[in-house]
DNA sequence: GGTTATCCGGACTGGGGTAGTCCTGATTGA
DNA sequence: TCAATCAGGACTACCCCAGTCCGGATAACC
């Protein structure tokens, strides 16, 4: 299984949130929202406003905030901003330390294709993609909708 | 960095190497021509052979042999044999456990189209694709293999 | 029928990486 | 000046994977 780190779930969940509301919002606050742990949720931050995805305010009533909208972030970029780059291996992801079976390896530099097919994935698929209506105070304003939700409730069980 | 295990790339290795002589081949052979350890590469063997991506015949004269042509093995086939289902969260692979936060998630089930996007990249790419001249033993027949083995060995590092 | 070569299945362990916490300092507004 | 908040780093505990090892089963050869 391709495994993402759990940051980057986070960092997804805390991007959503930061999406949905105006103006200013404190790790505290968004930890509180998310039942994400407070530090954690600073953590991420941090790691977001470093890869410029949001912006922070220091001193009282700072906070975080979206650089853009959720439209116009690919996943791949949260993926990069949290995890580093994008790659499948060590072999391929610029390191400069050789592989211990250099010699007789015949792959190396063969990921790169496979490489190159995730990365295009993934930087088509935007957080808009992914946010759909926040579950909690969840609105139905019509039969279509509450199928909708019994839809996406059961493909994320 | 999304994280492939390494059994997967030795995976990749064995089976290019299995596709490249007849007959059939003993694990602590393969071992010798790839520099992976035996035991590891015994175990890989077992996993592709419970994938059926391999046939294992025992006893004395016995082996591997490969059960398809490699133009004939996407990488989605040996990523799931070796690492299981592909996917990028555990929230989302069919597992059954309950996320911790789960009333408040907002992302449950919205990394599908993600997996989708992966999932359908990487069955469009076989290891014939990731396949290239064997490294040991190369010829050369015409500058132009030799300008692309440049290419290749300089991506690789 | 015995011997040899090989695969099969599982258990075990050490190391590396991640998640999560905590602390100290810097910045800003009241 | 004080309180609220972010910044940056260090630290620890835990989990998972890589790699090894062992006893057993199977099949070919002499």
């Amino acid at each position: 299984m391709l495994r993402l780190s759990k940051l980057t779930d986070y960092a997804v969940v805390v991007l959503v949130r930061l999406s949905g509301m105006e103006g200013m919002q404190t790790s505290p606050g968004i930890a509180a929202a998310t039942g994400i742990p407070e530090p954690t949720v600073a953590k991420v931050l941090k790691t977001l406003a470093a890869g410029d995805l949001v912006s922070s305010q220091r001193g009282a009533r700072g906070g975080y905030r979206l650089n853009r909208e959720l439209s116009a972030i690919p996943i791949a970029d949260v993926i990069a901003a949290v995890d580093g780059p994008i790659a499948l291996t060590a072999c391929v992801d610029g390191s400069t330390s050789e592989c211990e079976s250099r010699g007789l390896c015949p792959m190396r530099g063969r990921w790169d294709p496979v490489n190159d097919a995730i990365h295009s994935a993934l930087s088509r698929i935007t957080l808009a993609d992914m946010q759909a209506a926040p579950l909690p105070a969840l609105r139905m304003p019509s039969p279509v909708m509450a199928a909708a939700r019994v839809v996406l409730q059961s493909a994320a069980e």
